[in-house]
DNA sequence: ACATTAATTCAACGCTTGTTGAATTGTCAA
DNA sequence: TTGACAATTCAACAAGCGTTGAATTAATGT
């Protein structure tokens, strides 16, 4: 005779005073990490509703299609990043005035942001970052997701680097911005893969060590090409 | 009454004195072009089938699983890379002798063999590039392709740059090779789109824009990191 | 106590996927 | 001319896909 599982709770939870219900944070966090690792067309509806250990339905109730539902991830934590960098970058600005903040001190206001992502005891902001570089290099995704999210700030920082480098055109600005972004995206798409290339002398999950260099380095390559 | 199309070509075709088959050709470079834009699992064998203009069972017959194909494409034009890159690198070294090779020159001899594919008439090495750059980014293919055909050459690249910068580490040396790396690849991913970001001052389909200040970019970070 | 409603499950739909085996066609050597 | 065989097509397979509608459960407002 077929028996039921009793033990599975089903029905309305009692009610949280958190805004965001509990299943669907679980749904968020767990797309996050496979579509970060694994791209959209990677992973599946059904894969993801085991790891966030809920049912498939359950997905599209919350967060709609697929494509919508990962939308949501990607927009999360854009928010919340642009906030960062935002202050960071103001911060720089004050404490260098009357004059411009420095080339070092804008890509540092940058950068420290997501430093602080990786070290966060919130270990979904490593996998965020694993997203974003995703994103960033993916012909697919690239053109609607970053600009809509973070166009305005990085023009934010364009404008800030041009005060630093009164020599630059705008082209060497954007560019130099975007050899920054890449070296970037790759650090992040490398996070938890040892790089055997390198015989053990640079390991992609240790993002202190590539973020120390990364900071004299892009900002060399500015000068040198912005000067 | 049901009529078959009698002008369909089957079976085997006239014998050329080419290596490799005609139809064989056609599909590798479908799938360079399809695998580069929307990744491994973006693309479809019959949409490949489609694109190449040959029946899907014909993919099989040639080239085995999906997985095999994807390697056999990626594998296809990076021996030639490579030899082109070791090639350039030689040349750099015997014209410094007997001193060695500066950073740019040896940065140069990295680079400008991609230039070159850019600028080819065989418009698949624009889509290999692009495909250069989805790998590498990519946590599924990375570690298992970029090892596989490209260590060695890289690993010939770092000795270069050591002998031109001896102060430097070799965890210096790797990460600054790995900003190049990203760099380089996220300006292959943006091939062709138009990045609304910079306002028409940058356009990402512009190689030789990309290509003239990412040298003395790259150079000068090398340089300030391996002092 | 009771109706309402949000949250969850279950089962299924129609379609697509990668892959395979058998049948068919054309070429070439003998 | 014939026989072998490579190249190509066709049809189908089992499995998996995203999505939906109806049923079920539990909390809530009155």
């Amino acid at each position: 005779m077929p028996q039921k599982n009793k033990s599975i709770k089903v029905g309305r939870p009692a009610k949280t005073n958190k805004e965001s219900s509990a299943r669907g944070d679980k749904i968020l966090n767990a797309a996050e990490e496979l579509f970060a690792l694994q791209g959209y067309d990677g992973i599946t509806l059904r894969t993801l509703a085991t790891k966030a250990g809920v049912d498939v339905a359950l997905i599209s109730y919350y967060f709609g299609s697929k494509s919508d539902l990962f939308d949501t991830v990607f927009k999360r934590r854009a928010k919340i990043l642009n906030a960062e960098r935002l202050n960071a970058l103001q911060k720089a600005q004050s404490e260098a005035a009357p004059a411009f903040a420095s080339v070092e001190k804008v890509i540092e206001a940058f950068l420290h942001p997501l430093k602080i992502a990786q070290e966060s005891s919130d270990s979904g902001w490593k996998n965020y970052c694993a997203l974003l570089a995703y994103v960033n290099n993916s012909a697919v995704w690239g053109n609607k997701l970053m600009g809509k999210y973070f166009n305005s700030l990085v023009d934010t920082f364009i404008d800030a680097l041009r005060d630093a480098l009164p020599n630059a055109s705008d082209a060497d600005l954007y560019w130099c911005y975007h050899y920054m972004s890449g070296a970037l995206s790759l650090t992040f798409a490398n996070t938890g893969r040892i790089d055997k290339m390198s015989k053990g002398a640079c390991q992609s999950d240790d993002f202190q060590s590539a973020y120390d260099r990364m900071i004299p380095f892009i900002a060399s390559g500015f000068r040198q090409v912005c000067a």
